[in-house]
DNA sequence: TTGAAAGCGCTAACAT
DNA sequence: ATGTTAGCGCTTTCAA
């Protein structure tokens, strides 16, 4: 084993000991455990070290401590716009507990998810699962192995973080009925996304006195929502609420198609406010915070690796509608 | 040392060889080179090894091969679209080869990139910097470290994949001309950025018979894309290519806002396709292949480090212009 | 074809 | 406050 080749320069805590005149431990607490040391050996050491050019060498303190420092995010789909600001925050919440992070794309597939998390597992001390396909046992299984956070998936005594959309669903619904529609579609996302049986859920609740047809959409895309636009022109609706901003895009695409003008013939609002702001007309959308969401996910993850007692917590983040240009103006015909 | 808490249930090489009757280097060869074991052996361990749940402990392996199976990519803003679609096809190229991937993310700046890298660096073979702000110098540095695969910058000696808008800005100025413009805007990105130097360079040239005005729009966003139209109609063009289709839909907004349809008063043309098919109206846009970009830098870093003699290898990938609604029509007056 | 044994670089008991 | 020492789990030479 000596021969082998060492890519690295490769310079050792041992090194740093001979150069030093300590011994290897006094050399490693002066990194780890300082205050054991008399301040003037630290200062030493680590003059030395910054000399010699000395980058400790993760894998092994890590085959010692079994601490690694690195965390890993799974997504089902990082081109999905929601994602990203979801990751950027928590990468950046990661860095700075100094976490290194791994980011893992399933691309929708519980399979290749839970393959991702076992080819990650041995090299990180907790894992973030965005909007996770996995089935519940999966997921209760990794959980009783290292520390595990949700993001939009609701398992009871696994900590996560929910993006409510109560708030700004029950908003986006009073606003459409004030406009004066009576019968409104639900652009349905899929079945196995917990967003969407919650808002589900909401619309059906929520809508007193209104009509609301639920429109499967399947898998979320523009051009999904672009070809569910003949099924909800056939179901009446004067206004509809999508599963996202994409397929509310598709959405618009379709309508402009048929010549139905949004807002004027008909009310369009998004979900999770992604494109919403972006696009011209800009999107009237529900506000998912997927930013905070990420932060607030890093953070959770944070602490209960120092302490894993913080078990089964669970944040809320609430959503609020925000009013653009595609729900402007009442549709014709109706009674404001 | 002995007395510490594993948190993984922490099957080891040792248990299998018990449990399978046979020595602990007979069992890190039936997984890392079984041609050197009998077949039989093979089968036996590793069917012991599947029922006990045994999972590789990956500093173990690297501290003593000295190979971690990991690569970084590191981008200015995932949140920016022409990134994750690059991120994700070169995630999904690295788990075919079986490499696991830390996403780094320097917020645009030079510094927090230069942390990340550091960071990363014990515990990565090799490196893909999407777009890297970081100076030349310590690019160079890092390559003679270890494999780097540069994406959309161009240093000489180092392996890198870009995407050149040559042949779509052409395409894109051709389409101006023949719609009859004589006067188009270039609605310029970030200095610092090789893609904007080059789009301007091609701009310039490739612009004959064409007036062209530069314009600045510093980092590129909806806000200043939007803002940027009151130099953009004080400037008299009649149509623009922005540095990316964000910028595009900002200055699609401001038009708008001004009572400038567009195509019919105005052309725009967008850049790297990420929002463009997305919206409505869709965008023209020059095609980039953000997601080819990744596959083929995945690709050229894992050649990389089998044999590091591939250095300085430079792929290119062309690009072409998608034509879409905001280009649909000539501008009033036009002599087409 | 298999086993025995050394050691990768680091940390943390334990001893001083 | 510092040194001594025993591993962490794996790979790989060397010997059989």
């Amino acid at each position: 084993m000596s021969p082998r080749l060492q890519r690295a320069p490769g310079v050792t805590i041992g090194d740093i000991a001979a150069a030093a005149q300590v011994s290897r431990s006094t050399v490693s607490r002066a990194f780890t455990r300082p205050q054991l040391l008399s301040p003037e050996t630290v200062d030493h050491v680590r003059a030395v070290a910054a000399r010699l050019g000395y980058v400790g060498n993760q894998a092994a303190r890590a085959l010692s401590t079994g601490r690694f420092g690195n965390i890993a995010v799974v997504v089902p789909d990082i081109a999905n716009p929601f994602f990203p600001p979801l990751v950027r925050s928590l990468q950046s919440a990661a860095e700075t507990a100094d976490l290194a992070v791994f980011l893992g794309d399933s691309d929708e597939s519980a399979e290749r998810e839970a393959k991702l998390i076992a080819r990650l597992a041995p090299q990180v001390e907790g894992f973030v699962l965005a909007s996770p396909r996995l089935s519940e046992q999966l997921i209760r299984e990794l959980a009783a192995t290292r520390p595990v956070v949700l993001v939009n998936r609701d398992l009871d005594g696994i900590p996560r973080v929910l993006i409510d959309s109560t708030g700004g669903m029950t908003e986006a619904v009073m606003l459409l009925k004030k406009l004066g529609h009576e019968r409104i579609a639900y652009l349905a996302g899929p079945r196995d996304s917990w967003s969407d049986q919650q808002r589900r859920e909401v619309l059906t609740s929520a809508a007193s006195g209104l009509t609301v047809e639920v429109i499967e959409v399947g898998r979320p895309s523009y051009a999904a929502g672009r070809d569910s636009v003949s099924a909800l022109v056939r179901s009446g609706a004067t206004a509809a609420i999508a599963f996202d901003d994409v397929v509310s895009q598709g959405v618009l695409a379709g309508l402009e198609l048929r010549g139905i003008s949004v807002p004027g013939d008909f009310s369009l609002v998004g979900c999770d406010d992604t494109l919403a702001a972006l696009t011209t007309p800009a999107l009237t959308s529900v506000s998912a915070g997927a930013s905070t969401a990420g932060t607030a996910a890093a953070q959770l993850l944070i602490r209960l690796m120092e302490d894993a007692d913080d078990a089964g917590e669970c944040m809320t983040i609430a959503t609020h509608l925000v009013t653009r240009a595609t729900t402007a103006t009442a549709p014709k015909g109706a009674l404001t």
